[in-house]
DNA sequence: TAGACACTGAACTACATGGTTCAGCATTTA
DNA sequence: TAAATGCTGAACCATGTAGTTCAGTGTCTA
């Protein structure tokens, strides 16, 4: 069975870097949708819409499905788990150098009154 | 508190969806470094690794200082605290989506191969 | 069966991105 | 003070993106 490999998360970032793509992702969460629906709500041209759901299927954040003559699109089952993963790893990383830094730009702070003072 | 100093997401998830620079990001969680030792670790011009650096800055995600000649980048306050929330927050839906649908998505997996061709 | 409807694809515009080179400028350092 | 170092900015190139229009194709529905 091969479950997709989820897609590089360049793919994913670049596909959450347009506020209309997570509107459209936003919208999923409520209920599926078609094209035509989407792009009346964020007032665009369906093929204009159907290029931000192609970006968002291609990163695996969403499938679609056609029948008859209506595409419906809902959220894809990678789920922005790997996504999530990188985030949260990383705001630890921030974290802990914030952490080890504090002490350093307090000291630097001293050093500017330092200056300033004189 | 919401501190709406942090930059839209658009430039976050933008700035993310690099691989160079989430390995910048990976790399400033180690250490601060400067532009150079960064085109260095990258394999890129100093002019190339300085417009990441600029992407990322511009992001929030990494603040830069300069002291003589050298400029130190280190990672930013907002650390991805927006991004995390705004993730954490839809993964929830698509698995909310998915408990709903499990049974419709399994039927639609049949019907997908039909459609995979176009 | 005719017309409306939902989507698809090609082609085009305007602009952003990721990378380069080259020519500087300012700061160290020998 | 001359040379090396680290960064900066302009300019260029190839490619990608966000959107459009227009001309279809296939599917409902009256």
């Amino acid at each position: 069975m091969v479950q997709h490999l989820s897609p590089p998360l360049d793919l994913s970032f670049a596909a959450l870097s347009d506020a209309t793509r997570r509107g459209v992702i936003d919208q999923l969460g409520r209920a599926d949708a078609s094209i035509t629906s989407l792009a009346d709500k964020f007032q665009m041209t369906l093929t204009g819409m159907k290029k931000h759901v192609q970006v968002l299927e291609r990163a695996g954040l969403v499938v679609t499905q056609k029948v008859g003559r209506v595409r419906t699109c809902r959220l894809g089952r990678s789920g922005l788990r790997a996504e999530a993963e990188w985030i949260e790893a990383h705001r630890k990383l921030f974290e802990a150098r914030f952490d080890a830094l504090d002490e350093i730009i307090s000291e630097m702070k001293l050093e500017e009154s330092d200056e300033s003072a004189s």
